[in-house]
DNA sequence: CGACCTATTGATACGTATCAACCCGAGTGG
DNA sequence: CCACTCGGGTTGATACGTATCAATAGGTCG
């Protein structure tokens, strides 16, 4: 499913080069980190770090999808972060990692071992400004994400998430809105219930009121189709006048 | 409440320097930031500024508490971050704020005019590097809030609170556990309700219940006696080898 | 003193969690 | 080729926690 690695070795034919840490440099900057990187992949499903690990490593996503999520001992589970291509995995200055990741579908990283990489912010201020833009990208969609969290019904919780999976899907250039649209979930109904607060029963519950009322039609677990995404956006509770996300 | 501007109006005297975006920055640079800030002040209930409007300054809190709120028609409200001293307000690269900022207590702000500071970013490493590793910094707590908000109790998320005040408001250097203490609440109940996800009504009565459980004694509103923080951190559900937060 | 605001307490409703059964497709092995 | 199992998902019955609606208390200010 994923490209094999050699056809993204180089820098310049990546797929996350113009959204990741990456995004600002210049080819001289390119070529240096370049020198340092090194990929790894794992399969779905596997455990990529687990909250408490020395965190040697810093890494982009370069394909797949995985989970930052936060547990409490009694198996409740909070997922707190979705991880696609172009987002980035640990934090520079901190030694001990702070929450599980986990590969839900193959996953390939272009991994950096975190001290030379923490050389290279000072020295390739472009990484740090694009490392900043990121961060704070991130803050709102954790702002957001609160809001869902701590006030959306569990339909407007479901709404949500589809649309937030539709924009971050959608060709960067293109148009969202008015259209049919077919989004394609990459969690299963589990992580999607530990990322919305819900239990999986509600979650599956919720998916079958949306359908009945006509926002949504499923096909098979893992795709939706919808007929109109403003329709959808109306049920996910979020104000119109939001201003463009992306 | 607050002191003279006066007081405060060389870098070097600042309560925050040590805190804030301003941290790293040797003599040189505080001559700079000192040469282009200007200080505002706000009375406690004012709105500091709303969702939509032209983010044309970004100030760091100098003293006083003031809330980020997210907002959807029907009124329901979530708090999305509590602005202690030393915490940034605005984004640098955004051209308009995504929340509404308001004022609680009385509230003075160093303020900064967006565009010049976006140049000082560049022109001083320092500045920059402090405003990721906040940005990091209030990314992780983003996270912790998410825990709270989609898996704790309504118990639970009020320990928590509590153990977050009495984090932020204890000498940096000094030890949180282990004795009794007293938390001052910088905020009403309607505010905690926004911040947890709950209604003041659930607030209300989970102060009860901890108070009749021994865990908390009130003083007013707005003072809380905590006769053993590790009774209130069980209480929490939080982990106990979390990690240092700060 | 009365008006008002914030907080508390009470009665009840409602949404989601919980517990349990069932369905379905994919492997797997006889 | 079919029976079996297994994991993920759906559906149903019920319980429980928090929201909602309503009344009361306490403090502050005119």
């Amino acid at each position: 499913m994923n490209k094999p690695l050699t056809a993204i070795d180089n820098c310049s034919s990546c797929p996350i080069r113009h959204r990741a840490v990456c995004a600002r440099c210049d080819d001289d900057e390119l070529v240096e980190l370049n020198g340092i990187k090194f990929y790894k992949s794992y399969s779905a499903g596997q455990t990529i770090a687990m909250r408490g690990d020395a965190l040697d490593v810093v890494a982009s996503v370069v394909s797949g999808t995985a989970t930052l999520e936060r547990a409490i001992e009694d198996g409740r589970t909070q997922l707190v972060g979705l991880l696609l291509p172009s987002d980035f995995i640990g934090r520079p200055g901190r030694a001990t990692l702070q929450y599980d990741v986990t590969a839900v579908t193959d996953v390939t990283l272009c991994c950096f071992y975190r001290k030379p990489f923490e050389a290279l912010l000072v020295r390739i201020p472009h990484v740090q400004e694009r490392m900043l833009e990121m961060a704070l990208d991130e803050l709102d969609a954790a702002r957001d994400w609160m809001l869902l969290l701590g006030r959306k019904t569990a339909r407007e919780k479901i709404a949500s998430f589809l649309m937030l999976i539709a924009k971050r899907t959608v060709h960067p250039d293109g148009r969202v809105l008015g259209n049919t649209s077919r989004i394609e979930l990459p969690i299963s109904r589990e992580a999607m219930a530990n990322f919305l607060g819900l239990t999986i029963e509600t979650v599956s519950r919720q998916f079958t009121g949306l359908r009945k009322d006509g926002v949504i039609e499923l096909d098979g677990n893992r795709s939706v189709i919808v007929p109109d995404l403003e329709t959808l956006l109306l049920e996910s509770g979020d104000d119109s006048d939001g201003g463009p996300l992306i």
